[in-house]
RNA sequence: GGGUGCGUAGCUCAGUUGGCUAGAGCGCUGCCCUUACAAGGCAGAGGUCACAGGUUCGAGCCCUGUCGCACCCACCA
């Protein structure tokens, strides 16, 4: 293909990614063996809404390094996912067609949607549908969803092989999760406890630790008196829920508090309800806190659950699954038929609700003391709820993590030691988080749009369900669905029946599968010859955000089950600031969506912006890092065009680089290529695209106007041919040292002269460049270049054109420059248009400009 | 309470073994239609490198402390 007459940057992305596409560019070989392979465990994007800017700087920089690595000869292993299952795609599927699942309804097979659309957010109600009828609707939106974020992708020129895309709620997944549950259980590391649990009131599931988000929160603190009894004097508490009083089960405070230590052993009553609780002792207890002794509810807080445990407590839990408090008083062992009235007075209401009637009533009662002050305190939510989570006592599967149990805690920080993390402080995140562990990880979800558990459960003759021998799936029948599938040795018909069995109802927790996406990626024991090529990983890239889930969880699932680390290194790129230096996150409203970007600077720019932005630094949105990078792609064209209209549009002009100039530019180029090569190979893209734009503009202002005039010259003359050859070995570097960060536009750059694609084509070859330099010293350029860059100034402070004749030119300097420049003094005075450069020796470089006597001064 | 990172020109940021007058881009100002590029090019102004000590011949870079910002972790009644 020819060099064009006027080159344009409009409609490359379209072209090259179907040209890309078509000659499966990016096709991955299994054939190599795994010394050849790099293989990267993509993180898999969430479907469950709009495209954000975030997304695409963490994607472009895992990119660059992807590209780096083809062009150096390594065999990239490089799919795509799509985290599709989830809570998250049930939110969206809820307040896009306006719905919601009720796993009692029976299947609709003609049912549609009412609606469709975000826009059409939860004005009416939502229509229930069952099971069946929300995880189709589920599916459906997935594919939508999944389709716009493969042309973003696409746009954003991801060199991914599609070909090997998978989704984490697709079969490949479904089975080895089920499977890697199979082996937690079957090696005793996956278990279930009926236990208090975290709860979110509004999507009805429990939650794990790695899900909770303190947030601040308004609360009053309320003084409330305790009732001595066999004649000891009453006792005040502090408390931020009052509405837990029926809940209370004792009062306690620190071991060696004066204050409290007679009480120790004793009781209390508690107001309202008369019932008696025991003072206890407990280092927990701050004496600083309230006034120093607190209430033990079942359950306000997680301290209360420690408290519960340790001091082994009764349980008189008042919370309902739904958020109310549920009907009729706990076991208060002594019931009184007023406190009973008093209870069913809170029975049904919120939290809120019980909240104020109990104040009323400790009013009226007079054992509030004083009025409710108001405070701001730290809350825990579910990451994505609306309301603060609760405690309840369910029954759930947990994967053993470390928390409470210190040889794993220790190896898995080992682990961490082991990965080699980009930037390096990354790992503190990662070890705070293994040290702050404090329940195993819990991994049953009350949802629908999930893996479900391989697991069934025998019902007795009497209709009870027995929880403790749970009938698993056969490895070979995976993936299964408990829900519509019997266990092996029973017929559906039984399913419910005495005798018979019921399918467990929960899902896995999503990051139970998303931690095995080197696993699903690799098809494991699906495929065991194409996982042995490719396990462990080379890179896992992703956010810090995710640190304390997706990556904890996948390096936990890897060292159970193939005592390794799951990736060599992992890189943890930075969030995205708006220009407020607010993290850009779609509750702020803040977020921009790409496409626009894509459209008004080009792809190319979009991913300069991304790939400035240094490997682990939060990085401000930034239009005008998107000009520069447009600019420089537009440089790129034209400099590319210049550069093939004097030295010809065929590779390799047979000329030796002979002039000293020419021989000083490829030396320079042989150490950038040095320094760019060493940046990417320490996953530092962004150092790597500095020091070549820095060498490109150079090459543009300098080196081609100092050559300029001898490249014009014809073949004959002597220096033409060094000229064009070092200019063409040049671009030829250039290219592939941008292609990893502009794909595009070197891609079209290279397809008007060379064979092929530059994004298979081999990184620039040092030795080469060195042998082509010869003996070049990077000073003759460099004095050359700011002799120039003198000259230049010099016109415009006398304000004339650049092409403005020049008599004469001195260069004060050193004898050691001076010699430098010696050898490229005819380029000078050509690119300077002076009739004579002459030389002289001094102390610091300076430069004498005349200008020609008409114009002169 | 513990931890991590960061504080360099109006703005966004480079500055990797401590080394000559601290850099880039944007923005601002001025000049130039130079046969690759006017949706461009060239050049200029602009900085007590948060602050205070210390180590050193020499510190933006190393050490100590202080202040500020962001984030992470933690049993916050």
């Amino acid at each position: 293909m020819a060099v064009p007459d006027k080159p344009s940057l409009d409609g490359l992305e379209a072209k090259w990614s179907a040209r890309w596409d078509a000659d499966g560019t990016y096709r991955f070989d299994r054939s190599k063996d795994r010394g050849e392979i790099y293989s990267i465990d993509t993180p898999p994007p969430t479907v469950s809404g709009s495209l954000h800017m975030g997304s695409v700087f963490g994607y472009a920089q895992t990119d660059s390094i992807a590209r780096y690595r083809r062009m150096r000869g390594d065999e990239v292993f490089y799919p795509m996912g799509w985290d599709d299952n989830g809570l998250a795609t049930e939110r969206r599927v809820q307040n896009y067609y306006g719905v919601r699942c009720d796993p009692s309804l029976p299947y609709d097979p003609s049912f549609e949607p009412p609606r469709q659309g975000e826009d059409a957010k939860a004005k009416e109600p939502e229509v229930p549908i069952s099971r069946p009828n929300f995880v189709a609707l589920c599916e459906r939106l997935t594919q939508i969803d999944e389709q716009a974020f493969e042309d973003l992708w696409r746009r954003l020129a991801l060199s991914v092989d599609w070909s090997l895309t998978y989704t984490t709620i697709g079969e490949v997944a479904q089975r080895a999760s089920q499977r890697a549950f199979l082996h937690n259980v079957a090696r005793g590391e996956a278990y279930q406890a009926e236990a208090p649990t975290l709860w979110d009131v509004d999507d009805r599931t429990a939650v794990a630790q790695a899900e909770l988000e303190d947030k601040e929160r308004d609360g009053a603190m309320h003084r409330v008196r305790f009732h001595g009894v066999d004649g000891g004097s009453d006792i005040e508490i502090e408390t931020t829920r009052p509405e837990l009083i029926p809940a209370c089960v004792a009062l306690v405070a620190h071991p060696d508090d004066e204050r409290f230590r007679p009480r120790f052993g004793s009781e209390v009553a508690s107001p309202l309800f008369g019932v008696r609780v025991p003072v206890v002792a407990h280092t927990l207890a701050d004496p600083e806190k309230g006034s120093g002794i607190a209430m033990i509810c079942t359950f306000g807080d997680v301290t209360d659950v420690i408290w519960w445990r340790e001091l082994q407590l009764p349980m008189r839990s008042v919370m309902g699954r739904d958020g109310r408090l549920v009907a009729g008083p706990p076991d208060w062992e002594a019931t009184d038929p007023l406190a009973e009235e008093r209870y069913n007075q809170l029975a049904g209401k919120t939290v809120n609700q019980a909240r104020e009637r109990v104040v009323e009533l400790l009013r009226a009662t007079g054992d509030l003391i004083g009025e409710p002050t108001p405070i701001k305190h730290p809350v825990k939510f579910y990451e994505r709820g609306k309301r603060p989570l609760e405690i309840v006592t369910t029954r759930q599967w947990y994967i053993r993590n470390g928390a409470r149990d210190g040889a794993l805690r220790d190896a898995l920080l080992e682990r961490g030691r082991q990965l080699q993390w980009h930037p390096s402080h990354a790992r503190s995140r990662y070890e705070s988080w293994v040290e702050g562990l404090n329940t195993d990880w819990l991994i049953s979800r009350q949802r629908f749009f999930g893996v479900p558990f391989p697991v069934w459960y025998r019902v007795g003759e009497g209709s009870e369900i027995d929880y403790q021998e749970p009938l698993f799936a056969s490895e070979e029948h995976l993936p299964v669905d408990p829900s519509s599938q019997a266990p092996d040795g029973f017929r559906e018909e039984q399913r419910g029946q005495p005798g018979g069995f019921i399918g467990d109802p929960d899902v896995l927790d999503t990051w139970a599968t998303s931690s095995l996406t080197p696993q699903i990626a690799d098809r494991w024991e699906d495929d065991p010859d194409l996982f042995a090529r490719l396990f462990p990983t080379d890179l896992r890239p992703q956010g810090g955000e995710i640190i304390r889930t997706w990556l904890f969880a996948t390096l936990l699932r890897s060292h159970l089950e193939h005592d390794s680390l799951p990736w060599r290194d992992t890189m943890i790129n930075g969030w995205v600031l708006d220009p407020d230096r607010k993290k850009m996150s779609k509750s702020k409203g803040n977020v921009v969506t790409p496409i626009t970007y894509f459209e008004q600077f080009g792809s190319d720019a979009v991913r300069y912006w991304a790939l400035s932005g240094r490997p682990g630094v939060d990085t401000a949105f930034d239009e005008g890092q998107m000009k520069v990078g447009r600019k420089l792609s537009i440089k790129i064209l034209n400099a590319s065009k210049f550069v093939l209209g004097v030295a010809g549009d065929t590779p390799g002009t047979g000329a030796d680089v002979t002039a000293p100039l020419d021989r000083a530019l490829l030396a320079g180029l042989a150490d950038l290529v040095e320094e760019a090569t060493r940046a990417f190979d320490g996953y530092d893209y962004a150092r790597a695209l500095e020091r070549t734009e820095r060498f490109f503009w150079s090459f543009c202002d300098d080196y081609v106007e100092l050559v300029k005039q001898r490249s014009y010259s014809a073949e004959t003359e002597s220096g033409t041919g060094s000229a064009t050859a070092a200019l063409q070995l040049t671009l030829d570097a250039l290219l592939r040292l941008f292609a990893p960060h502009l794909p595009f536009v070197t891609e079209e750059v290279w397809s008007w002269w060379q064979e092929g694609s530059v994004h298979r084509a081999s990184w620039p070859d040092v030795p080469a460049l060195r042998a082509a330099a010869a003996d070049g010293a990077s000073l003759v350029y460099v004095v050359a270049a700011e002799t120039l860059s003198e000259v230049r100034k010099a016109k415009t402070t006398a304000q004339v054109s650049l092409r403005t004749d020049v008599e004469r030119v001195v260069v004060h300097d050193t004898p050691e420059r001076l010699e430098a420049l010696r050898g490229a003094v005819d380029d000078v005075r050509e690119a300077t248009r002076a009739q004579s450069v002459e030389l002289e020796e001094a102390e610091t470089f300076s430069v004498d400009v005349v200008l020609a006597a008409s114009d002169a001064a």
